[in-house]
DNA sequence: AGTAAAAATGAATGGTTATTCATTCAGTTG
DNA sequence: CAACTGAATGAATAACCATTCATTTTTACT
């Protein structure tokens, strides 16, 4: 998240700490997907870093902080990604919303570890109203990013009937939904799967440029 | 969830210890709900109930099956609403869709205290095999009813390129994904407007069935 | 009313865990 | 190489919390 900062200010000292911190966001990614939000300790997440038991103190002042950078961290990830997709004017809107949908379900995205990671924050989203600003601003920037895009498609394709902002709501819960899916698996939906249900909702609003593939 | 065996076994006693162990059910819902289920106590929930500190371990011998037994709660709620629907023989195969629809998003199903207990539970499910065998069934037998539905919908209206069970795949992950959003809210959206995607859903499916409302 | 059984209470217990900080270790500089 | 600086360690501390159980209260039945 402060990735420029450390680039810029590159003494080995400052940039082995950037690492450090990114290091047992990590473990800590591993530790929330093995065992839980209420059940991961200090003593888990710095074993699991293979670092020594007073660590994260040091480098967050307090689990709370680390359980935030860690929130962040993912949440950047994703918004960043999907941003340099919205910024990147070689796209038309077409490629920009297949672009999207492949992000959602790429590896790095629906990682199940991440996924846990995901799910247990929101899951106490009601109670900690820290961990749900964190994720407010971004998820109401992509909706407009969104929701733009197929404005945009629709007059494109001239699909009169098409709604761009309940398409947006529609497709964005579809991919949560799947998102869960993936994450609890008593069916076994398989990435591949996901996404092409997921696409299958966008060929039913834009026919003419989505087509479904054969099969789920 | 095990109304009937209280119903038969009438006396009094037994009557009262079923209605403590819902009035302890009922405050630990609430107590997810405020503190998150990492920061929910025993006393928290005896103090929400209005009892003593050690009534929990009484009626349920541990924390841990109080919560096995509060997201049992809701599973079974929520299970034996719909199968109340499906098994209903008055019913055509249309109204008991909408009658599943209209279930999925009542007050008494996606009321925000229980919204945050279910996806408190999945945020754990990685972690926790247990709380994942209690969901696993009930979610592949609605998987199943609602895709025989679709099925016969399908028949009955020659919509010949449905695939009922990609549309149960894509229904269910909209419906959770409305779910999330209802829960954490940063948009606003109200139980109607959710319902009214969900429908927007179908109706590409079922066009000549199903109505999309005006507006979302 | 009297008694026995069941239910409820809450102080005490013991285990767990976040945090602190005196000490050790490693890297840098003159 | 010696002195210095900041990173890392982990034993000790203090707070928290689930569980226990001796005691009290309520209920059921005679």
């Amino acid at each position: 998240m402060e990735a420029v900062k450390a680039e810029l200010n590159k003494t080995p000292r400052s940039l082995s700490k950037q690492a450090r911190r990114k290091q047992l966001i990590e473990a800590t990614i591993k530790c929330i997907a093995d065992k839980g939000l209420s059940g991961t300790t200090m003593a888990d997440v710095t074993q699991q870093a293979g670092l020594s038991l007073g660590i994260v103190n040091l480098h967050f002042q307090s689990k709370e902080k680390l359980l935030i950078e860690t929130l962040s961290y993912i949440s950047d990830e994703y918004t960043s990604g999907l941003n340099e997709i919205f910024n990147d004017d070689n796209l038309t809107a077409e490629q920009k919303i297949l672009a999207h949908i492949n992000f959602d379900f790429s590896r790095k995205i629906i990682d199940r570890n991440k996924l846990a990671v995901w799910f247990a924050f929101w899951g106490e989203t009601k109670s900690r109203p820290t961990y749900l600003s964190i994720c407010a601003s971004y998820i109401n920037e992509i909706a407009n990013n969104l929701t733009a895009l197929f404005a945009l498609l629709k007059q494109e394709g001239n699909y009169t009937k098409v709604d761009p902002e309940l398409v947006c709501t529609c497709y964005t819960a579809v991919s949560d939904g799947l998102w869960l899916d993936l994450l609890v698996t008593p069916k076994g939906l398989k990435p591949a799967q996901a996404q092409s249900v997921a696409m299958h909702y966008l060929a039913t609003q834009f026919p003419n440029h989505l087509k479904t593939r054969t099969g789920i």
